[in-house]
Order: C-alpha cells, then structure tokens, then sequence
DNA sequence: GCGTTAAGAAACCCAAGAGTTTCCTAATGG
DNA sequence: CCATTAGGAAACTCTTGGGTTTCTTAACGC
C-alpha cells in the first residue's frame, strides 16, 4: 500500500492489481515470523509450509520472495545480527563483576532476552547438523562474541586487574560456562526460571573472577 | 557358528539352515557398527540402509534383529554404559588438581576417549530434536556425572579444601566449561588437537580450583 | 531329493518436506 | 469490459528415509 506513492513518483502505477504489501516490506514481515518459528523449532523443525501459514500467505508469495529455505534462513541471520555480547563502554570502571554481567547482558529484558537466548541455542543445536548454516551463524554470531570477550580480557590484564593468563582461552572458558546454563534446557532440568538461571551465571562470574583475580602470593 | 554347540545340548538342532552367527552375537556385532555410525553422524543423520550397509547384512536380517531404529539406539545406548566421568576413588588424597583431571578422565586413551566424547556430543546435540531419546542419555549419561561431581564437590568443602558453595552450581558450572570445549568443534575453531584440548581443560580446573579455593581472606 | 529355515537383493509402501505448477479469484488501469 | 498483475488453494513432483515384502539362493536334517 504505501510503496503507491513511491511508484506514482517514478511514472505511475504498473498495470495489474498492486501488492498488498511492498516486496521490501513484505520480505521484512516474512523474516520475522519465520525468526520466531526457527527459534522455537530450529531450522530442521521449520518448513516452508509451516512459515507460509504462519504468515498467511500462499506457499507461491513465500517462494517469490525467498526461493530457498537457506535464503529464508540467511535473511533472518543478517537481520538478527544483535549481538550475542554487548560492547562494554570503553571507559568502563564497573567493578569487573558488574562490568561482565554488562557484557553477558544479564539485565536486559526477558523477551528480548528469550530471543536472543533462542538465537544462541540454534546456533549450538543447528550447526552440526546444517553445515551451509553452520558457518554464517558461528562467523555472524560466535566468533565476533569470543573476539569481543577475549579483548575485553586481555585489557583487564593489562590494567592488572586479572592476573595474566592466555584471554582467548579465559574468554572461551567463561562462555561455555554462562551459556552453557543459559541456553541448555534439559527435560529435568532445575534452573528453570529466569532468575534461577541468572543468579547462575553470576555465580559463574564470581568463581571465574575469584579464580583469575591479580593476588599478592595467590596459590 | 558357535551356538550350534549350545543348541545341540538342549534337544538338537532345530531344523533349517543354521544362522551365521547367533542372535545375541550378531546383535553385539551390529550395536558396536551402528555405535560408530551414531557417534560419527548422529542420530538423524544415521539410516538404517547405511547401518545395513555397513554390517553386510540386508534390512530384513537388520529388522529382525532391531524391530525399530530406536530400538538399534537404545541397545546402543544400554551398552554404552561407560560413564562420562570417572568415580574418584573414596580414599583419594591427590591433590584436587590432579583429582579432577582423573575424574574428567583427561588420561584416557585417544580412541576411548573420541568415543566417549562423540557419544556426549551426541547427547548435547540431538536431545533437543528427538525427545525420545532425550531422557535415555539425559538420565543415563549427563543427569549422573552431574550427580557424582555434585558429590566431589561437597566432600572437598566438608574437608574444607574447597570454600563453601552451592555444589551441584560448581559441578554445572565446570562440567560445562570442560566438556564446552572437549565436545564441540566449530568450523574455524582452533583446539583442534588432542593436547590443545586437555591443556585447555587443565586450564579450566586450575581456574575453577582457584576460584573456589578456601582462603584466610579471600577477596 | 524334500521340507525347512536363514539371509541377501531389491522392489515396494508410506510419510514428510522442499520446491513447482495449475487454476481460480481479486484488483487495477485503460 | 478487458488486459494485466497479485495472490490464494491445492495438487503435483521429487527425494529421503523408515519399515515391509517378494523372490531367490544357500545350508542344514531327514
């Protein structure tokens, strides 16, 4: 509908009936849905059939738009590029606690938080099984996050705040840890709620900083 | 071949012609084959053609066999008992350090230890997308190691080596920095080697050990 | 040889899911 | 009214994989 003006401008209206929708627009409302059906059920677990209906449109509109599942997929990682750490501000002088629950991003919201958990849990599930996915999802999403971490570590030693330790591999290490919880849902699993899984991830964080903190004669 | 000894004590030979191998023998044979399928491409990823294929039987000897592909998984998995962590022995006095890697079994050979680390793999990855098998090796593999390390945990703060700390929390929390980085393999993933891996896991056990070191005044 | 059982090869059935096509019904400009 | 484009509904193709069946051949006891 609103793409009408725009195409009024540049010499009148095409012939045919007009889409309902621009394509652009269209493409953007697509993405969004199938964003929560891949979350929710995984790339294996969606079809295109599924996507169509949840959509509510024909299976034809939904392959004009995206020829291929993998397009689909692929449309949603590039706009979903919300990243899986936060930048912590350059001039950060939190206690280190504080300054990673910042970066693991343990206030935000619990829906944008839900996505962005389901998000990393697709990564991990997925990525084995659907090689083609596997390397956009893991270079879009999980090495820029390790990258991030790994810096933000190895500023900390310099500052002499961590004791000096190899930053990729601490990085790595607390990731596991706070991810590991965050995102697992095991059928009998207790931390179910999102407290119990956040106050988790601080404990994480307290041993982690406990266990790399700059000491006098540690050990 | 060897039953045929067996059978002829208990009343003669039943008539026809003898089966190649007995029943329980040719059912361990094809566990151990589909094992290896199983661990190498995953549940989903693991067809019964393949499996028949790869034994040299045909489907129709393979179904008498295993009525179902569950049935072929859950065999594997009954007989697969090996645990993912070692028991410590109850009068262990080596240093925690040294005990942890004996309980993470960073010792064991490298074929043992592909196979066991493929079948955690395994675990991780496909008990999202097939619930049935979920709970098998959820209970029968994550939900016990996570028990017996709960119980190291405890002893080590009764002994008063450890700082108290909720210790089923400290049990996840390094279970999940180990096994994060034993288990996965990402595309572009440097720890590639056996080695990089265990020195990786010593690194997260002198980490974790440090941070939950009793201390006349810690922090 | 004959009845009987074992077992392979290969065709087959069935369901699911990606992707295509056909047919029909709007909506619009001319 | 008519050409033209959009788009839904649904049938269709094709592939994959679990599971079944048919046909044939091999191996035994009698």
């Amino acid at each position: 509908m609103n793409d009408v003006t725009a195409e009024a401008m540049q010499g009148g209206r095409p012939r045919g009936r007009p889409k309902q929708r621009s394509d652009a627009e269209e493409r953007q409302r697509i993405v969004a849905l199938a964003c929560e059906l891949f979350l929710d059920v995984g790339y294996g677990g969606t079809t295109m059939d599924g996507v169509a209906a949840r959509c509510g449109i024909s299976k034809k509109t939904l392959y004009r738009l995206f020829p291929a599942k993998t397009d689909l997929f692929n449309a949603m990682v590039a706009d979903n590029r919300r990243t899986m750490l936060a930048l912590p501000r350059p001039d950060d002088d939190l206690p280190t606690a504080d300054a990673l629950a910042a970066i693991f991003r343990l206030d935000v919201e619990e829906a944008d938080n839900n996505e962005r958990l389901a998000f990393i849990r697709l990564a991990m599930a997925d990525s084995d099984r659907y090689p083609e996915i596997a390397e956009a999802i893991t270079q879009e999403g999980a090495e820029p996050a390790l990258r991030l971490l790994t810096g933000w570590m190895a500023r900390q030693q310099e500052r002499d705040v961590l004791r000096p330790f190899p930053p990729r591999t601490a990085a790595r290490m607390l990731m596991d840890m706070v991810f590991g919880v965050l995102v697992k849902r095991f059928p009998g699993d207790e931390l179910q709620t999102r407290e119990d899984r956040f106050a988790h991830a601080r404990h994480c964080i307290d041993v982690f900083l406990n266990g790399l903190a700059e000491r006098p004669a540690a050990r």
